[in-house]
DNA sequence: GGAAACTACGAAAACGTTTTCTTAGTATTT
DNA sequence: AAATACTAAGAAAACGTTTTCGTAGTTTCC
């Protein structure tokens, strides 16, 4: 039993194909009776409409693509969900690509898009992807993008972000009235606007409170992990080493810790720890994790809701604007 | 600048349309000058197939389906990865579709995509699932299907897992090897094969050590994080409770950590507790999880791997067998 | 009561490819 | 030298829809 074409169909109930297309479109053209043959036919041959034709066809795929850096990440995966739980309301289906950082992967992903296989895009960019020609030839394709989480500014389309400088901006403090003097920040790359934003508000935060300069101290992560680790230790094993951290990256917690029972450092005795997570276990880790929480699932479900609003319409444009749903501090054993 | 077709490629090549697709098609009948001055005009003018032009006269849409309950979830993040990593080799693209362990909505994913959209499905069943006639549907179509991890055992096909009875059956031993008097085994629901699997290694081990059949506990759990930490927290309250604990659901984890530190129970003093999780933060828990690894990723790379090897054959027909990729138990603070 | 508008449907064009069928020209065989 | 096979290309059919266009038959309007 294979598929039955829409001929096939009409040949069966003895009307035309075009027939059979305007009463599933619900067009005024056809009697209500008819309409009634029809959809009883559609349900007792089970008849599906073949989305390859109908795209070609209709020029509208109703397909989004969802390109991020990575999957098994706390954040990602929950904005993921996001998406998808709207995407899946009203009909769309959902590809995934995954960057792994890299903007070669990235600028090829969006290259095989680009005709016609996506209505549009959600996007998370690489932490290597510093200019915006790839996403151009995407939008003279008329294919619109929303970005998510970490945004190319210089875009204009519609952004849906944390509040970065703020949560960081408020973290430092919160490092600082619990006594803390010499704080780092763990940051990811430099391309990134949020990792800027996160580095601005933790060094904000210290000049308002007038720390001396030499105790800013930014470090600067990558993608691999057996680096990180060095970084870390370094940074921990230093003279002057400090007493507060906060954590950009979200798998720097794993390396904090380990450094600290490596070098017998007592968290939150000697150092007090603040990592961005969306980890729902930060609770029961030992002590338990204070941190930056983001809407994570929040952030997918508003980025996918404007792109697919913005896809219901015939003209479509979407504004240059930017969303914030800002994040929480949630204060736990690791700053007490 | 939209997108050229390849009538207008034709046009401006001075060649046939046919020529073209040939010529991008390595046909033999095109020759080597006129080859090259096809992929020089390609080239210039960013020439790229329509793919549903494309899928609909070929049938084929280099597009496979992962339908699985849950993502932001650590097995199935990592297993998604691993799947998505296969597929980009081979240029086939992934939708995404989450079943949120209900039957009722994998019933209609499975409905949805079953003429045409996709070329073959990977899939996890959700916790409800206990009939086939969905997959029967969609086997029906010829798209085949490739289960992983959670399998539905009566269906003739690939089935990608790994070892849940002997994982579970070391764990068992494990705690009865550091002194376990009466285990407790937390159930995921009953219609999945790979709950029965685990179950059966933790009774089989018990038997094995001649504990009294009255100290075995299974403790049915279910979608519910409320109800399962009732669950958990009647379990660890009552008169004769138990000394170990085996978790099947990772999320389980955190509400078993809550009670003991709500109840003042020590870890592993008091109760000894192992848990079937992926999480790479397990060692910094407080105490460390011991926990049964799945090979996650790997799962995902064999179960894509098989399922697309078998896509590119002719004669598509996956073969009936079961693919097993071992688990490691990982022993740590919390059954010390 | 004739023109105009509306109703309900079918025929045919169109979407952009891939593939099959032809064909003109050249090379090979007998 | 005629018959045959091969080469390289184009013309046209096909994939399964949606949409435009055309048209009988009916209703509405002066």
């Amino acid at each position: 039993m294979g598929d039955i074409t829409i001929k096939e169909l009409a040949q069966k109930l003895g009307v035309s194909i075009s027939t059979i297309s305007k009463a599933l479109s619900n067009s005024h053209e056809i009697s209500a009776a008819t309409r009634e043959k029809v959809l009883a036919g559609v349900r007792k041959y089970k008849y599906t409409p073949n989305p390859n034709a109908s795209s070609l066809r209709k020029k509208r795929s109703n397909t989004i693509a969802v390109i991020i850096p990575e999957v098994a990440d706390s954040f990602f995966s929950q904005a993921l969900k996001g998406i998808e739980s709207i995407a899946q309301n009203v009909d769309y289906h959902v590809l995934i690509y995954l960057t792994y950082e890299s903007f070669y992967k990235e600028r090829m992903i969006l290259n095989e898009i680009k005709s016609g296989r996506v209505d549009g895009v959600l996007m998370s960019i690489s932490s290597e992807t510093s200019n915006s020609h790839h996403i151009t030839a995407l939008r003279d394709r008329n294919i619109p993008i929303v970005f998510f989480d970490r945004v190319l500014e210089e875009t204009e389309t519609a952004k849906v972000v944390t509040d970065d400088f703020e949560s960081s901006f408020k973290a430092t403090e919160h490092l600082l009235e619990r006594g803390c003097k010499h704080i780092a920040y763990l940051s990811t790359s430099r391309h990134l606007s949020i990792n800027n934003d996160r580095r601005n508000g933790y060094l904000e935060a210290l000049v308002k409170h007038n720390i001396d300069p030499s105790k800013h101290t930014v470090v600067q992560c990558s993608n691999h992990p057996e680096y990180n680790l060095g970084m870390v230790r370094k940074l921990l094993q230093q003279e002057e080493r400090p007493d507060g951290i906060i954590a950009s990256i979200e798998k720097l917690t794993s390396s904090i810790y380990d450094v600290c029972k490596e070098l017998n450092i007592s968290i939150p005795g000697q150092l007090k720890v603040i990592t961005f997570s969306n980890l729902d276990i930060a609770s029961i880790l030992s002590p338990s994790l204070t941190t930056i929480t983001q809407p994570a699932f929040e952030i997918g479900r508003t980025a996918a809701a404007i792109l697919l609003k913005a896809l219901q319409k015939k003209k479509l444009a979407i504004r240059n604007e930017r969303i914030v749903i800002p994040s929480v501090l949630v204060k736990r054993g690791s700053t007490n």
